[in-house]
DNA sequence: TCCTTTGTCAACCAACAGGTTGAAAAAGAA
DNA sequence: TTCTTTTTCAACCTGTTGGTTGACAAAGGA
């Protein structure tokens, strides 16, 4: 349904859910080791793992019964893009602001000639 | 209610809330400027902005009866290190993974008595 | 074969998110 | 004062989320 960024700051948005990345940074892990340390059901774990599947945060592979769950970090990538690029455009421009405030003549308040509205 | 990453991963979960946000990086704007490009009613924007101000990535001042809004990127700092932290061990743990299996005898049939060849 | 482990599916529930409309507040303009 | 503009508040509706429990499937081990 959501595009994909939507689906991955989605993803990331819950406490248990980012937890679980976390933990996956050391190494991959089954559905029941990841489960243990919280108080929640294995199903309602199963139900965060298959949100970060479907964000494209994880994926997971069979070893008999299990099925272990690998990290995969690209989208993180796309996120920092996403965040960097209007970050930096707003510390851009308020350099630009900067800029121009020091330009100004030193007097403090001039507002004569005030740019008129757009209709 | 949640802590300040989910609700700024929340905030830019939505595709609106991110279009607003890529607006606001050309320079702060009033509700119903923000408003104009969408569908939804003004209260339905007027919404949004709040879950905005609430995760910290707007800020609003008030100017008559007009409320400018002005991005506030810091929040994305936040988030950016915590995705490029985890980003970095799932990368680092990648590597150091590579190297094992680098150092291995070379392919699964070593059992003829293969000296080791080539990393 | 039967039993155990591991995980998912299905149905349900309370809470929340995103949208609507109507009313009202806040500030200026006439 | 009254009228207009801009924005928020309140109530409501619908779909989604995160959780539950119970049943079941899949794969090995006894």
């Amino acid at each position: 349904m959501a595009d994909s960024l939507s689906r991955a700051f989605a993803a990331l948005a819950d406490p248990t859910r980012r937890d679980i990345v976390a933990r996956l940074t050391l190494g991959d892990a089954t559905v029941s080791e990841l489960a243990a340390p919280y108080a929640v059901s294995l199903q309602a774990v199963s139900k965060h793992l298959r949100v970060l599947e479907d964000a494209g945060v994880v994926t997971r592979s069979r070893d008999a019964q299990r099925r272990p769950v690998h990290l995969e970090a690209e989208v993180f990538d796309l996120m920092t893009t996403w965040l960097e690029r209007y970050r930096r455009q707003a510390q851009e421009r308020y350099e630009r602001l900067d800029t121009l405030l020091a330009d100004l003549p030193n007097g403090s308040d001039f507002h004569e000639g005030a740019p008129d509205e757009r209709p």
